[in-house]
DNA sequence: AGCACGCCGACT
DNA sequence: GTCGGCGTGCTC
């Protein structure tokens, strides 16, 4: 019998090694390994035993035969990847760079998500004394690297595993050979979280409405006639959306099909998982962050088996391997929480679409605020588009005002509160209807506008914001463009002109003193690092306990709080001129969901928007609650900028222990892109120090490229890609990110 | 990532 | 000379 041989990804997340290895099927292996088994191989000069997976089999070496080692097992607890899921792991690898090992461990959620709550920390378990000894005879013996890692654990008695191997340069033989002597020990913590409490049944079918029963009918129609398309429901608060992704997912379930269901954040939409968990019972799986590793295992070999039609969870719920899927929704798709934060960088939507297409799915978008990307792809005809227009749960949309702060100002008022917002505060007091104030601080960087005129500092040719800098200039941190500081603005002349500062303690004081009777409640990312605090803090608002509630974006998502008749967004601008090209979007956004907030209940709500820039297009649009209006202006700037969803946008992202080189690798590259792409309609722009310019004593260099194309900036990936592995060192590192949802 | 190999400074 | 830390390069 000729041999077999099979290529091999190994389990080691570093591009080093992240490239197939050959190794020879034994004669007793050859029916139990093929593409997608995880096995036992030797590896490295040690040959130590590690895992792999199989991602090919061939008939032929390729090198030479005698260099090739074998197989040693197939792994006999492992999750096999499927053929699907295996080319959807390369389809991720070339579509937003990263290591295969990476992409696979991402399609393999089960055992990444085991993997990615182990933090490894390093612990001193010497005294002070003891260490100090240690660390003169250390010096004495100019044992440099031990000296470097116990003097920076003497001062902080525990560092993660990364920092040491990062930025402190240690390897892991120092590692070992302190642990050996008694002086350190490696701590792997694993953190779980407790279960979803189950709650009361209670059935609730609700008959559709007209816009509805035509959304349903189209999309279940398509699917059967084996056409399934992407679909973008644009339906306002309140215009049902929950009721048309359940009776979709009836409709699959009908089918023999399964239904995949994305949320952003599990607490935030308890309500609508509810609804899903009485109508359809066990048949449903939740997947959530507080899930074990075991439990989501669990609730993944249900998928497996066919136990289960229905999964909801995070993004992660994606990749449930469903054995005849028929549709996945993503709930409010404009949320930002669907891109992944750490490599590779997908966006949820994307890799949805990619799924569906493999596995001849429907996919859903559902949103009061679609984002610019699902919109614009309906105009061109990608997405199909049915709108939600009316609010069937009554009570009517609130009545909204725009402020000029620049006013206020003139007339003398220099407080964060308005006239108007502060009778309006008084009046509701009064009258003991609650309060929401929502400071939008989000992304906060920092900006430079005039308090007289409202004149933002842009850079001329990005126009973006400049971030004011303690060094007392104004950069560009997609370009590098800087400027000194103006002393006075070059619009109107105002001395008033400064960086905008605000903080939601520094506003609770002012209300506490403005209206000392007031109870108040606040909520931002200090008062809710505690578990929970969260939902009792919103609970206790919703009792009643507080008139005000006070806080930044985490307040103005999906509840409902009937008693609620004012809501005052304090400082529009603080979003508006973030450094970033989807600022406008995010404001429209925020300010959108927080007016929702407003008049759920029978009173009607007001809301009052507080700007410097009272005529600016995403305020007034989000006033009118006009989402057309607002896309039509917003688009031809994306356009004019060739900014996404217009074109294709890829962020290369590079970080060096050393600033000078940081920057000469930077350039080097950036020259390197335009000898190699020849201008092939790509817009190179940089390179420029990130927006955080330094992380960990890590430096951060940016290169920004946009082309219509995306293969085009794929290209380009692959180019840096090379070029890194040809000169690129241990100390530094390249990340890429396609059509980017936040800053550098 | 983890391991061996080999260079180079310190010390019997 | 030689012991041993630390940088370098390779792993099918």
């Amino acid at each position: 019998m000729t041999s077999r041989f099979a290529d091999v990804i190994i389990d080691i997340s570093h591009e080093k090694v992240d490239r197939p290895f050959q190794y020879i099927i034994p004669d007793e292996l050859v029916t139990s390994v093929h593409v997608g088994v995880e096995v036992c191989i030797p590896f490295g000069r040690s040959n130590s035993i590690r895992r792999g997976y199989v991602v090919n089999i061939t008939q032929t070496p390729s090198i030479e035969i005698t260099k090739l080692k074998q197989i040693q097992a197939v792994e006999p607890e492992s999750v096999t990847i499927e053929a699907r899921q295996m080319k959807l792991a390369a389809w991720i690898k070339e579509q937003y760079g990263s290591t295969m090992i990476a992409a696979l461990h991402i399609v393999l959620p089960v055992k990444q998500k085991s993997k990615a709550l182990e933090k490894k920390t390093i612990v001193l378990i010497l005294s002070q004394n003891e260490a100090k000894e240690k660390l003169e005879f250390f010096i004495s013996k100019k044992q440099q690297a031990r000296s470097r890692l116990l003097e920076a654990l003497m001062e902080t008695e525990s560092l993660p595993f990364e920092i040491v191997t990062g930025k402190l340069n240690i390897t892991a033989k120092t590692i070992r050979d302190l642990i050996e002597m008694g002086m350190i020990e490696v701590t792997s913590k694993l953190v779980y979280r407790n279960p979803v409490k189950s709650q009361k049944r209670e059935s609730d079918y609700k008959t559709l409405s007209e816009q509805q029963r035509h959304t349903v009918e189209t999309i279940v129609e398509e699917s059967l006639q084996g056409n399934p398309g992407t679909y973008l429901i644009h339906g306002i608060t309140g215009s049902g959306k929950t009721e048309v992704y359940m009776q979709l997912a009836q409709a699959m379930t009908a089918q023999g099909k399964q239904t995949i269901l994305l949320i952003p954040e599990i607490a935030l939409t308890y309500q609508t998982l509810m609804r899903f968990y009485n109508r359809f019972g066990d048949r449903v799986s939740i997947m959530n962050s507080r899930l074990s590793a075991g439990e989501r295992f669990d609730q993944f070999e249900r998928a497996r088996k066919g136990d289960t039609d229905i999964m909801i969870g995070p993004r992660s719920a994606l990749f449930a391997p469903f054995q005849n899927l028929g549709l996945i929704i993503i709930d409010e798709e404009h949320e930002n929480s669907y891109k992944n934060e750490s490599m590779p960088k997908y966006h949820a939507r994307e890799v949805a679409i990619q799924i569906a297409k493999m596995s001849h799915a429907s996919v859903v978008l559902g949103s009061a605020t679609p984002s610019l990307e699902s919109y614009y792809r309906t105009k061109t005809g990608e997405y199909r588009l049915f709108e939600l227009t009316e609010r069937l749960t009554g009570g009517t949309l609130p009545q909204t005002e725009i402020i000029d702060l620049r006013e206020e100002m003139r007339s003398g008022n220099r407080s964060i509160f308005s006239r108007k917002l502060t009778d309006q505060i008084q009046d509701r007091l009064e009258k003991k209807e609650q309060i929401i104030l929502f400071l939008n601080r989000r992304g906060y960087a920092g900006f430079v506008s005039c308090r007289s005129c409202g004149h933002v500092m842009k850079c001329p040719h990005c126009a973006i914001s400049l971030s004011e800098h303690t060094n007392g200039k104004l950069i560009c941190h997609y370009c590098g463009y800087e400027e000194a500081m103006v002393k006075s603005c070059p619009e109107c002349g105002s001395k008033f002109i400064a960086g905008f500062k605000a903080g939601t303690q520094q506003i609770e004081e002012q209300i506490k003193k403005k209206f000392p009777k007031a109870r108040v409640l606040r909520m931002d990312a200090d008062s809710t690092r505690k578990k929970d605090s969260y939902r009792e803090i919103l609970s206790s608002f919703s009792n009643q306990e507080a008139d005000i509630l006070l806080g930044t974006q985490m307040i103005v998502k999906g509840h409902d709080f009937p008693k609620v008749t004012l809501v005052g967004i304090l400082a529009a601008d603080l979003s508006l001129h973030v450094n970033d090209f989807r600022a406008a979007e995010r404001t429209f956004q925020l300010v959108t969901q927080a007016a929702g907030r407003a008049g759920r209940g029978e009173i009607p709500g007001e809301v009052i928007i507080q700007t410097y820039q009272p005529d600016h297009y995403s305020l007034i649009h989000a006033a009118n609650h006009d989402y057309e209006g607002f896309y039509e202006e917003e688009i031809q700037y994306r356009e004019m900028m060739m900014y996404p969803p217009a074109a294709h946008m890829l962020v290369v992202l590079l970080m060096n222990e050393t600033e000078l080189e940081g920057e000469l690798l930077a350039k080097n590259l950036a020259k390197e892109i335009r000898l190699r792409s020849e201008a092939k309609g790509i817009v190179i722009v940089g390179p420029a120090p990130a927006a955080i310019g330094k992380i960990n004593d890590i430096y951060r260099h940016v290169i920004y490229l946009r082309s219509c194309e995306y293969r085009r900036l794929t290209e380009i990936k692959e180019i840096c890609e090379s070029y890194f592995e040809k000169t690129g060192k241990n100390t530094e590192q390249i990340q890429f990110d396609f059509d980017p949802m936040g800053q550098y």
